[in-house]
DNA sequence: TGGGCCTTGACAAACGTTTGTATTGGCGTC
DNA sequence: GACGCCAATACAAACGTTTGTCAAGGCCCA
C-alpha cells in the first residue's frame, strides 16, 4: 500500500540503495540525483518504515516507560517531561501502565522488550533490576523513585526523608504538637521514607511519636478520606496532618470539611508532590515539591548516556522542597 | 546479543521454521519437539522480536494515540481507558502529545505512521482527516472530541450542546439569572458547543444573553483565575458561573475565594468533564460528566472493527450527564 | 596514451521473523 | 511389493531497510 524505497527506485531509475542514501542525505549521491529522488519521494507520499529500519540498525529510537497509572497527576507530569526530553533527542516514549500490580508490570516490561525499546525507565515501579535480567535483549534501565530501592547506579530519587522532615518541621515550627501522618501504600519505599522523615523530625524536637497518629492511607483521595475519618475520632484531635501525597491530602481535606472543620484554622494539612493543581485548591495546598520535570529529563539523559556507552553509573538523589501555601497555619482555631 | 530463533534452531538441531512454528504452537510440529523447543527457548531467555515479526506480518499490534497533553486529567483518564482496552485485544498504545500545537500534532502523527501503527486515535486533536492522507500507509483513524468537527463516520463525541444546556438549566432552576460562562480555547469546537448549549438554554428560559457575562477562558486553572477575576469586576456580580471544564472551574473557584466569596453561598460553579478529583474539591464540584472510559473503549473498538474490515462507519454522540454536588446552590448568599 | 584515483552508483548481504511449498520417511492399503 | 497419503520437518522467499564492497566512468598527470 504505502510506497517503499523500491518503488521510488523503480520510478527514478536508480538502485534502491541509492534511494536510501539520497533520502538520508548521504554525500555519496550527487546533489542533483539526491534532490530528484527526494522530490519524487515526497510526491509519492513516501514515509520510511521505522520497523524495517530498526531491524537492520538494531535501534528503535524508542524508550519504554513503565508506570503504575498515568491518572495520578504526579506521574503524568513526570511522564510528560520524559516524553518531551526524549523528543528532543529524536526518541519516542512508549508508556505502559501496570496498575501497581507486579504481574502486569512484568508483562509490560516484557512487551516493551519484545518491541525492542532501546531503554526502559521505571517510574515508581515495584520490580527490581534482577527481575529484568535474562529475558531478551538487556537494555539500559533507569528507575525513578523505585519502590524497591536498590542503589546500583541507575536510580533517581527525591530525598523523601528530608521531604518528610521539612513538612514536619514546618508544622512543628508553627506550634503544632499533635501532628498526624497518613502513609502511602505500605509496601512502597517512598512512603516508608517520608514516614521516617516525619518520625526523625518529631524526635529531633523532642516530641514523642504517637503511633495512633500514624494511620495507613494509600495514594488516592478516597484513601485520604478514610484515613482522616479515623484520625478525626481521636481525642484530642490532631491539629495537623502530613499526608503521603497531594491526592491523599485532598481526600483528607474533604473528610475534614465534611466533619465541619476549617482548614487551616482547625487543621493544617501538608501534602507531597506539588501537583499542578495544588496551588488552586481551597485552601492552596502546602506541599513538598519534587522536581518532576528534572527527574524525567534526567532519566532520559541517563538512558542516553548509557546507550552511548558511558559507564558513569551514578545514583542521584534530588532535593525536595517545601512550598508553603494556605493549608497550614498555627494551631488554635476554635471548634 | 539476545538469542534469536536461529540460535534456538541450532541448539535444537532443527530448522528455524520449525522453531517458529513450535513457538506459535502450530499443530504442524510434533508435541514432543514443540515442548523441547519451547523449553529450550525459555532457558535461553528468548524473547521474539516484534520488529522482525511486524515486518513480515505487516501488523505492529500497536495503536497510536495523539493528545494535546496527558497532564490534563480528562485526557489522562481517556487515555488510560484506551490503553486498558487495547491491552485486552493484545494491542499496545503509544501516545504522543502535541501540546495543542498543530505542527507538533502533524509531526507526532508522522512519527506514529513511520512506526507503522495499525491505527490512530485522535483525542481532542485539531487536525482533520485530510491532513493525514497521502503520507505513508493509510491506517484507520478515529477521533474523540475532535476540535475540527467533521462527521465522516469515524468520530466519537460527547453531546456538548446538551451538556451546556444541562449545566445552565440546573443553575436556572436553582433561581440564578445572572449566569456567567467561561469559555475554553476559542478555536476548540467543544468550547463553541458548550457555549451554544448555554445560550440556547438561557433563551429557552427567556433570560437575555448578556455578552459581558461570557468571558474567554482556556483549559487550565490559571485561565479560570483570570476569567473569574474579570467577572468579579462586574456589577451586579454574576451569581453563578458555568466553566468550560473542571480545571478552569478550579481556577474560577480560586479567584472567587481570593476575593472573599464563599461557594456556593455567593457563587455557584459548574464544571465539565468530571475529573476523578472533582468530588474531593472544596466544595465538591458540580459538573457535567463525560463517559470517559466508554469513549476510550469505544475508540479502540472502532479501530479494531475497521482493521477487521467492517465498513460500518458510524459517528457516535455519547450523552453527557450533570452531576450535582456541593458547588451549586440557590442564589442569595449575603455579601 | 595509459595508470591510478575519485565520484557516482549498483550489487548483495544482513537484520529476525512468518509462511507457502517441497522433501522425507513411515505406514496402510490393495 | 508398489502406490499413495499423512505427518513431520526442511527449504526458501519475503517483509523494507542500511551499509560494506564492487564496478564503471571520467579526469588528471606523467
Amino acid at each position: 500500500m504505502a510506497a517503499s524505497i523500491k518503488d521510488i527506485a523503480r520510478q527514478a531509475g536508480v538502485s534502491y540503495s541509492t534511494v536510501s542514501r539520497a533520502l538520508s542525505n548521504s554525500p555519496r549521491v550527487k546533489a542533483e540525483t539526491r534532490h530528484r529522488i527526494q522530490q519524487l519521494a515526497a510526491e509519492m507520499g513516501y514515509l520510511p518504515s521505522a520497523v524495517a529500519r530498526s531491524l537492520v540498525t538494531r535501534r528503535t529510537m524508542t524508550l519504554g516507560v513503565v508506570v503504575s497509572t498515568i491518572t495520578d497527576l504526579f506521574f503524568a507530569e513526570v511522564i510528560q517531561s520524559i516524553e518531551e526530553t526524549a523528543l528532543q533527542y529524536k526518541y519516542q516514549a512508549i508508556v505502559a501502565s501496570s496498575n501497581g500490580e507486579r504481574l502486569r508490570e512484568l508483562e509490560a516490561i516484557r512487551a516493551l522488550l519484545e518491541r525492542r525499546v532501546d531503554g526502559i525507565i521505571l517510574v515508581s515501579a515495584c520490580c527490581r533490576r534482577e527481575d529484568l535480567a535474562g529475558n531478551g535483549p538487556d537494555v539500559p534501565v533507569v528507575s525513578i523513585n523505585n519502590l524497591g530501592r536498590e542503589h546500583l547506579g541507575y536510580s533517581i530519587e527525591v530525598d523523601d526523608v528530608d521531604g518528610g522532615r521539612q513538612a514536619t518541621r514546618h508544622l512543628l515550627a508553627l506550634g503544632h504538637r499533635r501532628i498526624a501522618h497518613i502513609t502511602g501504600p505500605s509496601e512502597d519505599w517512598d512512603s516508608v521514607e517520608r514516614r521516617e522523615g516525619y518520625t526523625q523530625e518529631l524526635q529531633a524536637w523532642g516530641v514523642p511519636v504517637d503511633s495512633s497518629l500514624i494511620v495507613h492511607g494509600g495514594n488516592r483521595p478516597p484513601d485520604g478520606v478514610r484515613a482522616m475519618e479515623r484520625l478525626l475520632t481521636l481525642r484530642p484531635r490532631p491539629t495537623a496532618v502530613f499526608c503521603y501525597n497531594d491526592a491523599v491530602a485532598l481526600g483528607a481535606m474533604r473528610a475534614a470539611y465534611a466533619a465541619g472543620l476549617r482548614i487551616p484554622q482547625h487543621l493544617s494539612v501538608v501534602g507531597f508532590d506539588d501537583i499542578d493543581l495544588a496551588p488552586f485548591l481551597e485552601p492552596p495546598l502546602t506541599t513538598v515539591a519534587q522536581p518532576k520535570r528534572e527527574m524525567g529529563a534526567l532519566a532520559v539523559r541517563m538512558i542516553l548516556d548509557l546507550l552511548a556507552g558511558e559507564q558513569s553509573a551514578q545514583d542521584r538523589v534530588l532535593p525536595s522542597r517545601l512550598l508553603i501555601r494556605g493549608s497550614t497555619a498555627p494551631p488554635g482555631g476554635s471548634e
